[in-house]
DNA sequence: CACCATAATATGTTTATACATAATAAAAAT
DNA sequence: ATTTTTATTATGTATAAACATATTATGGTG
């Protein structure tokens, strides 16, 4: 007789999902639940806290705690480094750096990074294959100013994705996902059918409020699809 | 001097993502964490179950505490209500429903929503506008075993995922984000420039293990991303 | 040496209690 | 009547203690 609280937690979740209790609705207070269910207020707590951490209700001090009205789902898709992508599909993956140089980037990029100055920074594109194909074409500029070492890397040999997750922490990463016509660097490398447009995921990732790098990823949109883990 | 366990949390965080604890380490248990920071073991549980709640850390009984490798990154979008996701962009939201139909499900949605035998679905397939332009094609079947009270909904005014939101709970829900050459449907309603693909969204939801719909969303791809929220 | 029972240990859950904090309601002052 | 102050209340955080449970380590047996 143990993990009572989510024994709670589901009775309370299906008393929402059943519209018992509608959406809008207060629900009875930790003290009364707790008195229903026979067990202390922290149990209870506990409970709540969990449909509140996945956004089914929402607690107010005083005021209680209400079920919220939720049109919108959230879907939650695992962007993986592309080796470990490819090879769990059973190809064999390969990489290469297509060029490097320290450029003063352009303005979205600037205003993607949040960089005020002039200065310059690391542009990195490379090319990632699975089975030989291409398979995505990866755009990156890495801020210099918040990662300095990356300067002396030679990403000939590890990709900058890998490099920068086993080396750099970031505290927040903002995604953009989209269907877009090709541009000429996606042209050059990603063997697109006639008319083919690719599917591209945005990244731009911080450590506090320095920006460490941006990235665009870009793949064949005939055969590639994001799903949310099942 | 509230929020403890958030400071010791963040602590934590920081000791992991700055690689002072390397992704696949153990790291100190309860007990002489609660000892470093001065706090009983229950504070020390409380924020590591938040990191374990994010998948940064795995706990095992007796084993202890680990970082865990990862090194894909989780994006969470919102998939919003057609109706609100036009609103809020400021624009005027219409809806038209172009058929209804009880009809035998094509086999990629039967294995889709699992319907073993022959049974008819309801097949609605509508137009979301914005502005009067084009924004979205639904294409939806609906389990009538899981939801028969659909058969007698006229959704000539209320749109179908409104109606399913409001009524009908829901378990589970699974999301497949990809850019398509249009079909037939799309390009007769969507207004597509030439060439131009479509961003699709799957969605098929379940209510424990019945399945509840399967719907299609696809959007002129040129015209619409999703992006995390910030 | 391999195998199985037993002990040790780190996390998981629950109770009981106390005080903090935010939001509201009620009372007092202007 | 309106504003300000005060009290009330529901949630939020923390401590302390006990027991449960899963997993590993250990020690004895064949």
């Amino acid at each position: 007789m143990e993990q009572k609280y989510k024994d709670i937690r589901s009775t309370l979740l299906r008393r929402i999902t059943d519209g018992h209790w509608p959406q809008g609705s207060i629900i009875p207070n930790e003290a009364d639940l707790a008195e229903e269910f026979a067990c202390t207020r922290a149990t209870i707590s506990r409970a709540l806290r969990g449909l509140s951490e996945r956004g089914l209700i929402e607690r107010k001090k005083k005021a209680g705690t209400r079920v919220v009205q939720r049109g919108g789902r959230d879907a939650t898709v695992t962007i993986d480094i592309t080796r470990d992508a490819v090879e769990r599909s059973g190809a064999h993956y390969s990489y290469t750096l297509l060029t490097r140089a320290k450029l003063k980037p352009p303005p979205a990029i600037r205003a993607a990074l949040e960089l005020l100055n002039q200065k310059t920074s690391l542009n990195l594109v490379a090319l990632h294959l699975s089975d030989g194909r291409p398979h995505q074409l990866e755009e990156r500029w890495i801020n210099l100013e918040t990662v300095p070492e990356a300067a002396k890397v030679d990403f000939n040999e590890v990709g900058a994705n890998e490099w920068l997750v086993n080396k750099i922490p970031f505290t927040e990463a903002r995604h953009v996902l989209r269907a877009e016509r090709p541009g000429e660097a996606a042209l050059n490398w990603l063997d697109l059918k006639p008319d083919e447009w690719v599917f591209v995921i945005e990244r731009t990732t911080w450590l506090s409020d320095a920006s460490v790098t941006h990235v665009r990823l870009s793949h064949p949109a005939d055969s590639f699809q994001l799903a949310t883990r099942t």
